[in-house]
DNA sequence: TCACCTCACTTCGCTAGTGAAGTGAGCATC
DNA sequence: GATGCTCACTTCACTAGCGAAGTGAGGTGA
């Protein structure tokens, strides 16, 4: 393997990394929560009714991850969970007014933040980044 | 803001997160260490003599992350930290030799995840997503 | 019918970051 | 030569994720 391969691998890392604390204290900024939440608000605004299990899924999360998740989201009466109709051992998760609210109040910051994005990687340079990071999102090593 | 532009943001947090605990596993199972570990090794060998500063600024972590990351380097021996010979508060780092067999050892892992990434988005898109997280990592919101 | 398995979720202990505040050496200024 | 500033680093309290193990309801098969 060549150095600079090696480089680029740290500097994968290291660019993940950074995008989620910028976005982390936008968020925190615009709405009060992180961007994992803000993730899961979105993700069940989209899917009402999703499960914890489905939800970990979507997000890329483990199940521990998604249960403290979950916690913080209710605890903060952003999110609802009640029994699940036919499966008892799960819940389903619907969002609240004060959910839908915390979504709406990031939403300019998400405008913002792409927006940027786009100035720093052009408008072609960011629709391939985000192809890319598509597949990157689904990828199972 | 466009629904799918905002669904583009959270996938981009997602893609972030799975990039770091799919190469976090990986070095994990080469080397026994982080990625955040492995890439302040690397910047160590790069630039030996730098002090914790130089380093949060190189990986783009605040000084007490760095503090904890140095400590956990100099306690499993793989990085040394002596008093900076001008500077009296600063130290500086060098790579020991177990912190440069650590690297080596997690070279073919680093290999096998670029060839898993080039493979994913092909030779141009990963050249693309490089250029593209180059100047993320860089990015100061 | 009763032992066994499955599986959604939880609990526990851990690591790795953050921001805010603290520490202390060296230097400048009065 | 005391006072106070700067700044590299540390400490502290916190959040967020992980893996491994535990819990308990529902289904399955001898």
């Amino acid at each position: 393997m060549s150095e600079p391969d090696q480089r680029l691998f740290f500097l994968l890392q290291r660019a993940a990394h950074q995008l989620r604390t910028v976005a982390d204290r936008r968020c925190a900024a615009a709405a009060g929560i992180t961007t994992a939440q803000l993730g899961a608000l979105f993700a069940v605004r989209e899917r009402p009714g999703l499960t914890q299990r489905e939800l970990a899924a979507t997000l890329g999360l483990r199940e521990p991850g998604v249960t403290a998740l979950v916690g913080r989201l209710v605890a903060a009466g952003l999110v609802s969970k009640a029994p699940h109709p036919r499966e008892h051992r799960a819940f389903v998760l619907e969002l609240t007014e004060d959910g839908a609210a915390a979504l709406g109040a990031a939403r300019p910051e998400i405008e913002r933040f792409n927006a940027e994005m786009r100035e720093l990687l052009g408008e072609d340079g960011f629709l391939r980044t985000a192809a890319a990071l598509d597949r990157l999102a689904r990828w199972q090593p």
